[in-house]
DNA sequence: CCGGATCCTAACCGATACTG
DNA sequence: CAGTATCGGTTAGGATCCGG
């Protein structure tokens, strides 16, 4: 994963020591936004109905098992990528909405070939997790050895 | 991102107390596995020479940054999941080749995708992260305002 | 309703030392 | 050479409280 640099939210937001900035090899420019937990999530969900615009509490609702400081700083990196637009509606109680951007859309359209390789190999990646568990090949001796 | 389950080589790999399994968005398939920082390196280098095997070693030697140690976990993980066969030879000094399945394989295809939209697009998003830290619109109050 | 501030925990990952 | 074991820093992310 490309390290591009200090995300919102985070205390090496304020001093980065030894940011080391790792040589990305051609294939490997998978942004680190990607890698964070709830960035697809949110994505998916403001692509489903594509075009419209979602309020946080619809994001926040839609997206089981997220906490408001989580989605909040997700869109918040998100937006300073230029993936998501912030609409802020300074009305009482206030009135907030999220679209994607085209640039925000592209990414999904770049993650189709991965969605496709995961639901297609899923179920293989799983059975060789049990199979390698079940004979608890932790340890160098029981390996399979060659000659 | 799908929280399978735990990976070998964490703590957590002792004792998973509340794993909330988070359901799955269709596009939401990104195994945990990819957004590991170093698996994505791995995958690459062991693909580049396709078909060839690669000792710990060389692949130590070739991916700028990583230590013995996380290069031991990912192997492991990936060999775990069915995408890398390890090749032990029982030899003095012992000798241990490294080997992409046809699935680990699959997975680069896969990510082609990803990496061409983060090559078209991070001059992009580095711009849009300037502008919006120059105008560094943490607060709502500067925030753009529709009515 | 939206989100900032703070505290806390888990776990990724680097450094280092030690083995067959 | 190719690991394993251990320690510790740093960070992601959850829980909670508060504010406009």
């Amino acid at each position: 994963m490309i390290r591009l640099e200090k995300p919102i939210g985070s205390r090496f937001d304020k001093q980065n020591k030894g940011g080391r900035p790792f040589r990305p090899v051609p294939s490997n420019g998978i942004c680190t936004r990607l890698g964070d937990k709830w960035t697809v999530p949110v994505i998916w969900h403001l692509s489903v109905a594509s075009g419209q615009r979602l309020r946080f509490s619809a994001l926040k609702n839609e997206i089981e098992g997220i906490t408001q400081r989580m989605l909040t700083l997700t869109l918040r990196n998100l937006e300073r990528d230029g993936l998501v637009v912030r609409h802020y509606f300074p009305e009482v109680p206030p009135r907030v909405e999220y679209e994607l951007t085209d640039m925000g859309a592209g990414i999904l359209s770049a993650l189709e070939g991965v969605n496709f390789w995961i639901t297609d190999n899923l179920a293989h990646v799983e059975q060789c997790r049990r199979a390698y568990d079940d004979s608890e090949q932790r340890t160098v001796k029981t390996c399979s050895v060659e000659t």
